[in-house]
DNA sequence: TCCACCTTGACGCTGCGTTACAGTAC
DNA sequence: CGTACTGTAACGCAGCGTCAAGGTGG
């Protein structure tokens, strides 16, 4: 919500922005491809994301697609990016979570040394040097 | 490679099945939408696996669609399917991995507690004669 | 030989971009 | 009062489905 969302562009610059006929935009509305923002009075009010979008747009019809098309294409590739993000969070934070695991485990193995000693070590130990024998 | 791909129909059965114009299938492979097996001779063969594709070419164009258009969203379906397969793997994976990990960790636990015995423990109880209980 | 396939071309409908025109906010 | 917005309507081009004509395989 800062630059990039202040609708500030009227249907003529946004027109040229995007490289198209202002009447184009109007278009685009009706069909749902993007809702630009409106003033007290009606005027359409474009923000940056909106030529953004209306370039991608441009792309897509200039390679032959239908509004239709567009539309579809626009949510699918939003679904696409979505599953792609969650995959690579999850990639991450499987790794994570095994790395996790391993240090915890290393861990205890490193504490089980410092703290215990084999027991029959221990009982050969006592029985050869009688009392207070140093270990190791 | 079975029933589902075997090439089996002639044009005239694959329209009537699609329930489209003959022509109509001859303008999709055009257009690359599909590419139906050819007979020595050069006629076209459907299989069934044809046949499913052109019904679903026939749901997006009935929507609107542009053949452009079909062609990306079906490119891109397929995309989000594979996509959305490896998610689906990786969650298993990350699941097992970190299931896994833990087992190990838990069973290094137990081979220590049968193997070791803490070492301040045995101290105190040879020095004792094992009367005094343990000391924290 | 006949029928269904093949290809190419033409016609009609529709979608979309452009243009034109009347009305209104600034 | 003029400029630029708003809407609706008409025109033109292109895509796509259908039909027709001529040639060829089974």
């Amino acid at each position: 919500m800062h630059d990039q969302e202040r609708a500030v562009y009227v249907i003529s610059v946004a027109a040229e922005l995007a490289g198209v006929h202002p009447q184009t935009l109007r278009i685009y509305e009706r069909k749902g491809l993007l809702q630009p923002a409106r003033t007290g009075g009606g005027s359409r009010r474009y923000s940056q994301a909106d030529i953004d979008l209306l370039c991608r747009i441009q792309d897509l019809t200039t390679e032959g697609l239908n509004l239709v098309g567009v539309a579809r294409i626009l949510e699918l590739e939003d679904e696409l990016a979505r599953t792609r993000e969650e995959l690579d969070r999850l990639r991450e934070d499987a790794q994570r979570q095994i790395e996790q695991a391993r240090r915890e485990a290393e861990e205890h193995r490193r504490s089980m040394r410092r703290d215990l000693v084999p027991l029959r070590q221990e009982v050969v130990l006592y029985r050869d040097h009688g009392a207070g024998g140093p270990l190791r």
